[in-house]
DNA sequence: AATTAATTCAACCGCAGGCTG
DNA sequence: CCAGCCTGCGGTTGAATTAAT
């Protein structure tokens, strides 16, 4: 596998952004939409590999991070997320809307880390720190984890639909592991016994690019999905955000896809099949 | 007020893995 | 099948900021 040589070379700004740049990036992107992140420096007039635009964007720029500090919830959260998923800083940012991976994984090094610590808890394994070295309860957790990714993996892109996010996340359902794994119905392993207040049910849908709702509290996804089963939709297949614009032609040139992004679309519609007109 | 230590977090780096020709 | 391209991810770094002395 041949390494990318975007950020090989020669003339391209490293290190913090300048108020500019931000804007040349801002602009380009509100009106060609985010992806082709190689051509888009050359394109938007930034002296920056596409690696560093498309962090910029994903990390600080996108119109829908929250950018506060974490809530006691959202700490809870990122605990319980960990503990299933490990360091996969993405898949936890997945269900937290409007914090990205980067911020989870910095804010879990400097504060939940320590937070943990401070329980007596190892924030590596979760458990208690004094415990005895976990050997088979461990091996197992990590079958776990490995169970839920395997979900996960089944349903790419973003898992929005979060409307009752918190709510969904944090119940006590009994049928909150109901979907339980392949895995469980062939081996004889007992159901996870520390999970169980974690809804895994997750469901997808199309990711639309949401500008900032005038109602915080008041999800859009619903609306979007609606309009995308209703009528008058274009479906970008450029999947820049998988967005839904709504009257808009994709702007990305190759017909409104490529050959790749045209295939990744089919899949995932495939695989989404309940999201099919 | 000056200096040092600790903390935070934006950005970088290298790699994995999927896709293409 | 293979080499190269591209994107995304997780770990790490280091500049900026804040707290302590």
């Amino acid at each position: 596998m041949g390494r990318s040589p975007c950020c090989e070379q020669a003339h391209t700004n490293k290190g913090a952004w300048t108020k500019e740049e931000d804007q040349r990036l801002i602009a380009y992107i509100k009106a060609h939409g985010e992806g082709c992140w190689r051509s888009l420096p050359k394109a938007a007039g930034l002296l920056r590999c596409g690696k560093s635009c498309r962090l910029r964007w994903i990390n600080y720029l996108r119109p829908d991070l929250k950018r506060g500090n974490f809530t006691e919830e959202e700490d809870e959260l990122i605990i319980k997320f960990h503990e299933l998923f490990g360091n996969k800083w993405s898949l936890i940012a997945g269900r937290l809307p409007g914090r990205t991976d980067n911020e989870i994984k910095n804010y879990w090094n400097t504060h939940i880390k320590r937070k943990l610590l401070a329980r007596g808890i190892d924030p590596q394994t979760h458990r208690p720190l004094n415990a005895a070295p976990a050997t088979a309860p461990a091996q197992q957790q990590q079958q776990y984890q490995l169970q839920a990714q395997r979900h996960l993996a089944a349903a790419p892109g973003h898992h929005h639909q979060q409307q009752d996010h918190f709510a969904g996340v944090l119940s006590n359902s009994p049928e909150a592991c109901s979907h339980s794994s392949d895995d469980e119905h062939r081996s004889s392993t007992p159901p996870p016994p520390r999970h169980l207040d974690i809804d895994l049910n997750l469901s997808i849908s199309l990711a639309p690019y949401q500008p900032p709702s005038e109602e915080p509290n008041k999800p859009p996804k619903q609306e979007a999905a609606a309009t995308a089963a209703g009528n008058n939709v274009t479906v970008c297949l450029c999947l820049n955000s998988l967005g839904y614009r709504p009257g808009v032609e994709c702007v990305c040139g190759g017909g409104g896809a490529s050959s790749r992004q045209e295939q990744w679309a089919r899949s995932f519609l495939q695989a989404a099949p309940c999201y099919r007109g």
